[in-house]
RNA sequence: GCGAUUGUAGCUCAGUCGGUUAGAGUGCCAGGUUGUGGCCCUGGAGGUCGUGGGUUCGAUCCCCAUCAUUCGCCCCA
């Protein structure tokens, strides 16, 4: 995890607060207007939850969660996603029973153990959906639709939608034999990576970037023709929904997610104009989730993508956010006989914010250069100068810092006239 | 989890084949200039040399560990 800090910095100008609320309150408002609502839950959860959701012999369960053991003995996880917290959180407040359908989003850290890198940290934000309760293709798109209009929002034009199917926990055994005839022959062909997943993972295999692995899969056979009737036609239907709705996709034979609880959807979208970290989000559906955590059948589905990667792809495709102005309209600067004038300047700053407006002073008791240098670096707009010379007349000098023109303004008015003059 | 890499002033970096007081540029502060800045001149502050051990008469430098960074793998967000 990295601090994000109040300033951008020069080097690694993405942790700046400012953008990180930007994000967020950009995905928080088109979860709004998509009808999701807020959830949030705690970083600890019983692991347990864990191991039965996302699978026991997945990497993230095996070796890349941060868990210890509490003083009452007890097992205790610091969350490495979000879906499954959300389910038990629901189940918890009995919230499958009072409402059928739950549109639900979160913004929050997620921790995994293991090796830091550019764009992976033990400590990720990620924001993400989930949807209970609905198994129409519908809303398998809307959550796809709900992603790629997030990052066009943010000016990611160049996107690219990849969608598959891996089915039912029923019917995947049997692809995952065919996949494994079909390969055997030239097993020893395989990279090391390629071998190891032969046994292991055997989906795995196919999201390789080897190019000699990926030519001799290139007939492998595909999971949609094993696909069971029912995630066939859901299938079939979400590309129904996505040519309907105008957004082209690419069927990927090749994507598979890596937690055991996913089902029939997959997708992910891709950056196209990104090299090997193109990836800006990705989800699935995961039908048999709920029941498993112990809850009613319940379908679901899911997006999540992490923050820092989409600011990272942000940076690289040089796109400048519209961040929050955090700019002070307004900057005093006194001058003369202190004692005097500090304060008639504690109060006109006062009166100034009471009023709703930005302004700020040096506090330091420099000299008016330093004073007016502290404004620039704060980026404010206008200065006003007070002195025992505008004391005695009542006035305060305004100085437009992009002008340089300056005039004095009666006390009296200069509230009126900054509102006037504010964006 | 594996293999590398880097860590010295706020920032960017020198440096010490192990030896007095660790430097530069930039930034910061002050004065020149007690009412109108950004230039310039002069001066100043600022360092547990990532952290903890070890070797040594002596460690910022060598060794070990650890934390953090970056890169490749693994994995993923």
């Amino acid at each position: 995890m990295n601090d994000v800090l109040p300033y951008p910095l020069a080097k690694d100008g993405w942790l700046h607060t400012a953008r990180w609320r930007y994000v967020e309150g950009l995905f928080r408002d088109i979860c709004r207007r998509y009808g999701y609502r807020e959830i949030r839950t705690p970083i600890l959860e019983q692991t347990e939850l864990f191991a039965r959701s996302i699978g026991e012999a997945t990497d993230i369960v095996s070796k890349e969660m941060f868990t210890f053991t509490d003083r009452g003995e007890r097992s205790l996880t610091m969350k490495p996603e979000g879906t499954a917290p959300a389910v038990r959180a629901c189940l918890e407040h009995k919230l499958f029973a009072a409402h059928p359908m739950l549109k639900l989003y979160y913004v929050g850290q997620n921790f995994r153990y293991e090796r830091g890198q550019k764009g992976r940290y033990r400590q990720h934000q990620q924001l993400g959906v989930e949807v209970f309760g609905a198994s129409d293709a519908a809303i398998d798109a809307e959550v796809i639709l709900l992603a790629m209009e997030f990052y066009r929002a943010l000016g990611v034009e160049d996107q690219e939608l990849h969608i598959n199917s891996v089915g039912t926990a029923a019917s995947r055994p049997a692809y995952r034999e065919a996949l494994r005839d079909f390969v055997r022959p030239f097993l020893a062909e395989m990279s090391v990576e390629g071998q190891t997943r032969f046994e292991a993972n055997p989906l795995r295999m196919l999201d390789t970037k080897d190019e000699s692995d990926l030519r001799l899969l290139a007939d492998a056979p595909r999971l949609v023709d094993f696909l069971d009737e029912d995630s066939r036609v859901h299938f079939e239907t979400l590309q129904a929904y996505l040519t309907a709705a105008g957004v082209p996709y690419t069927l990927d034979h090749r994507l598979v997610r890596g937690f055991d609880y996913y089902s029939k959807t997959c997708f992910e979208i891709i950056g196209t104009k990104l090299g090997s970290q193109n990836a800006l989000g990705g989800g699935g559906r995961y039908d048999g989730l709920v029941e498993e955590c112990g809850g009613p059948s319940t379908p679901g589905i899911g997006f999540g993508l992490g923050m820092e990667r989409c600011l990272l792809v942000l940076d690289a495709l040089g796109i400048v956010l519209s961040v929050e102005d955090e700019r002070p309209l307004a900057f005093l600067v006194t001058l003369g006989d202190e004692a005097k004038v500090r304060p008639a300047a504690v109060k006109l700053l006062a009166d100034l914010r009471a009023a709703g407006l930005a302004a700020d002073m040096d506090y330091r008791s420099r000299k008016f250069g330093q004073q007016a240098k502290r404004a620039d670096e704060l980026g404010a707009r206008y200065l006003l100068v007070l002195g025992d010379g505008e004391l005695e007349r009542g006035v305060v000098g305004l100085r437009d810092q992009n002008t340089k023109e300056q005039s004095d303004v009666p006390l009296p008015e200069i509230i009126a006239r900054l509102q006037e003059l504010a964006p």
